[in-house]
DNA sequence: GTTCCTGCAAAAGCTTTGCAGAAGA
DNA sequence: TCTTCTGCAAAGCTTTTGCAGGAAC
């Protein structure tokens, strides 16, 4: 259940506690990109005794070391990410879904030689989804 | 002075101010990216009357009128660019300088082919900028 | 005259800090 | 045992809200 996030744990040289694994099983199990009160209300309902400070000391942690993501596509809250690799993401303005985009900017190189080091890419699109967009559609449909 | 600034409200239907006007000025001779805190700062020299509430509305409103842009690229601040065009975002991880990075997403056509409808492209890269680097560079070097 | 804007104060929301006790290695 | 983590309370910041008076048109 859970070995893998041990696993993890144990090559960043991270202490193993339950709350550490409970956060990475969480985002990895619900990859909808959830802020620290999505994954605190979530968690709270197994350990009562679990406290924010607790999910914020971690995800700051977890995001050190590289095993996840931070994003501030949003603007007021950071949203956070079990997958680590490059990868863009979509945010609906309507139903505030982010969606994880699988593309991977090919103009670092251009940048690089402009002088200077890149360590993170983010590429955030914003917009209707699908779903809202059908939606819409129907509603306004003849 | 203000010509280009009361031209540009005119256009976009908006009452002329002297705060806005102010504001817009500040954001078109000063591209760097400010916050809001940063804007009332420096335009509270001028007017000391002047409310960081009524920096707040109306770079919400200059937003929604698409005349200027916000970025997410810091979390935990919002901040602006009188650039409406699209282009990308640098910000060093050393001096916290934003750079714009004249570069257009080529995926975009991709993007919306998978049924998202796009209205805003967000390019943010982290790192380390020339000059901290150039600084580094002396104070390791032999 | 009507509409929208400004500025003040208060509140809200996300995140950080300080610290004592607890748990991991 | 030593180090790090947890959880509580309080504080810090950015941003939003409500509203009365004022300015733009």
């Amino acid at each position: 259940m859970f070995e893998k996030y041990v696993k993890l744990l144990r090559e960043h040289s991270m202490k193993v506690t339950p709350q550490r694994l409970d956060i990475l099983k969480y985002l990895d199990e619900h990859r909808v990109h959830p802020t620290v009160e999505m994954i605190y209300m979530e968690l709270k309902k197994n350990n009562p005794s679990l406290s924010k400070t607790t999910v914020y000391n971690n995800v700051e942690t977890l995001e050190k070391h590289g095993i996840i993501q931070s994003l501030t596509i949003s603007g007021n809250e950071l949203r956070y990410d079990f997958r680590n690799d490059m990868h863009c993401h979509f945010i609906c303005k309507r139903c505030g879904r982010i969606f994880d985009i699988d593309i991977v900017c090919p103009n670092i190189g251009k940048v690089e030689q402009s002088g200077f080091k890149i360590e993170e890419v983010h590429g955030y699109f914003k917009g209707i989804c699908r779903d809202c967009l059908k939606k819409e559609e129907m509603e306004n449909g003849s």
